[in-house]
DNA sequence: AAAATGTTCTTTGTATACAAAGCTTAGTGC
DNA sequence: GCACTAAGCTTTGTATACAAAGAACATTTT
C-alpha cells in the first residue's frame, strides 16, 4: 500500500468514495492479499474519520474483497487458484445464461448496438493497442449482458469479473490470438442473429475456455511470489 | 414493523446481530418493501446506537435487501415479479451447475450423506409436517451444494434463495405434490450415482421448474396487496 | 388559491470519545 | 532457559456530538 488518494471530486458520501478507492487499490494489487485494513491507518491516509472507513469495509466484505475477524479487524481477502477456478466455473455458467437470454430477447436496437461494438472492436484490433482492445472487448460483452435484460445477472457477473481482475489477468491478453477473438465474436453475433441458442452458448463457452488456461498459467507463476 | 428484538445471546459484534435481525425481519415481511430504515428509530427499537445500525444497513445494501439514496436514507428493497423471474432464471442456471459439479465430484462419503438426507426427507414426507418437509428438502439440496465443492457458488445460490424467501414462497409448498418431489429427488440421486451429467441437469431443471409457476402465481396474488 | 420563500424539524453524514478486547513485551518465578 | 503473568499499547467496538442536507410546514406574495 503506497499512496492511496481520495477522489474528492465526486459528490458522494465518503463511505462510497472510500469504498471505491479501497476496491480499486485491492484490484490493482496496491493493497495485497492478506494485508491488514487498519481503520485509523486508512483514516489518516485518506484524511477522513474511521466512520466512513468502517462502512466501506463492511461493503468490501460483502463484495468478497475483504475478510474480517471480529475484534481483529479486516484483511484483504486472499485468493487461491482454487478460488479462481470456482469463479471461472460460475462465470462460464452465467455467461452461457447471459448469451442465451440475449439470444431470446435481442431486439433490433440492441443488435445495432452490438454491431457498433463489433466494429469498434475491429477498429481496436486494427489499432493494435492492447488497452483499447481490452476495453472494446469489454464493451462488446457488456452489450450482450444488457441485451440479456437481467440486471441481477449483470451484477453477479461483474462481481465475478472483479474477482478475476485481482489477478491482473488482462495482461494475459497480450498473448491472445486476436484473430481468433474476432472470429468468435462474429460467430456469437451470427448465432444471436439466427437466435440459435445452443450454438451461441457453445461458442461462448469455448470463447471463455480459451482464456482460462492462460489465466491459470499466470496465476501459478504469480503464486510463486507473494506469500504472507 | 412491530416488535424487532435483538438476540443478545450470540457473542457477535452488534453490527452482525443487527444485520441478522433486520435481514430476518425483511425476509419474514415484518419490514415491508419500501419501508424506510431510519437509523435513530431502529437504534431505539433495538437498544443500540446508530453506529452498528449503519454498518448493518451497508451490509443489507450489498445483499440486495435494502436500497439507499444518499442523504435520504435506506429503504427495504422492493421486488417486482420481473425481479423474481430474473432471480429464478439465474438460480436455474446455477442449480444446474451445482448438480453438474456434484456429479463429477461426488465421493463415497458425500453420497452417503445424500442417502441420509434422502431418508430424512422420506421420513419427513411420511410425517406430513410441512415445516419438517421443507427443512429436509433444504438439507437434501445443501448436501448437493456441498458436494459441488464450490463455496462461492454455494454463497451465490443461498443469496438468491434468500431473495425468493421474501415472497414467502414456501407456503406454496403446502400445495406441492410430494410424491413427485420424492420421485425427482431419487432420480437426482440415481443420476449422481451414474455420474450422468446431462440427465441430472435435466432433472434438476424440471425439479425447479415445477415450483416456479406456483411461486409466480402466489406473487401475482401478493402484489395485488401492498403498494406504497 | 397557487406559487414562492423562509423557518423549523428531522434525518443523514462525519468526527470524536471512551470502553473493552487482544497483542506485545517485560518481568517474575521455577 | 522456559513458562507464566502482568502491564501497557494497539486496535476494534460502540456511543455520542455536531454539522449540514433535505422535508415539511407555515407565511407571504401575487
Amino acid at each position: 500500500m503506497e499512496d492511496l488518494k481520495l477522489n474528492m471530486e465526486a459528490f458522494l458520501p465518503l463511505r462510497d468514495v472510500v469504498f471505491h478507492t479501497l476496491r480499486d487499490a485491492i484490484l490493482k494489487g496496491e493493497l495485497e492479499p492478506g494485508e491488514r485494513l487498519m481503520e485509523i491507518h486508512l483514516a489518516n491516509k485518506l484524511g477522513v474519520s474511521r466512520t466512513p472507513i468502517r462502512e466501506a469495509i463492511r461493503m468490501l466484505e460483502k463484495e468478497g474483497l475483504a475478510v474480517t475477524i471480529p475484534r481483529r479487524g479486516a484483511q484483504v481477502a486472499r485468493m487461491t487458484e482454487k478460488d479462481l477456478e470456482d469463479v471461472l466455473e460460475i462465470r462460464d455458467a452465467l455467461d452461457g445464461l447471459a448469451v442465451e437470454c440475449a439470444c431470446r430477447r435481442m431486439t433490433e436496437e440492441t443488435f445495432d448496438k452490438l454491431k457498433d461494438a463489433m466494429n469498434a472492436f475491429l477498429a481496436a484490433v486494427e489499432s493494435g493497442d492492447v488497452r483499447t482492445i481490452v476495453e472494446a472487448d469489454e464493451s462488446f460483452h457488456n452489450v450482450i449482458y444488457e441485451a440479456a435484460d437481467n440486471p441481477k445477472l449483470g451484477n453477479i457477473i461483474s462481481n465475478l469479473k472483479e474477482q478475476m481482475y485481482r489477478f491482473r489477468y488482462e495482461y494475459v491478453k497480450n498473448d491472445l490470438d486476436y484473430t481468433r477473438l474476432v472470429e468468435e465474436h462474429s460467430q456469437i453475433m451470427d448465432g444471436l442473429k439466427r437466435q440459435d441458442v445452443a450454438y451461441v452458448k457453445e461458442i461462448m463457452h469455448t470463447h471463455l475456455d480459451n482464456q482460462i488456461e492462460a489465466v491459470k498459467e499466470l496465476i501459478r507463476k504469480q503464486s510463486e511470489g507473494s506469500r504472507s
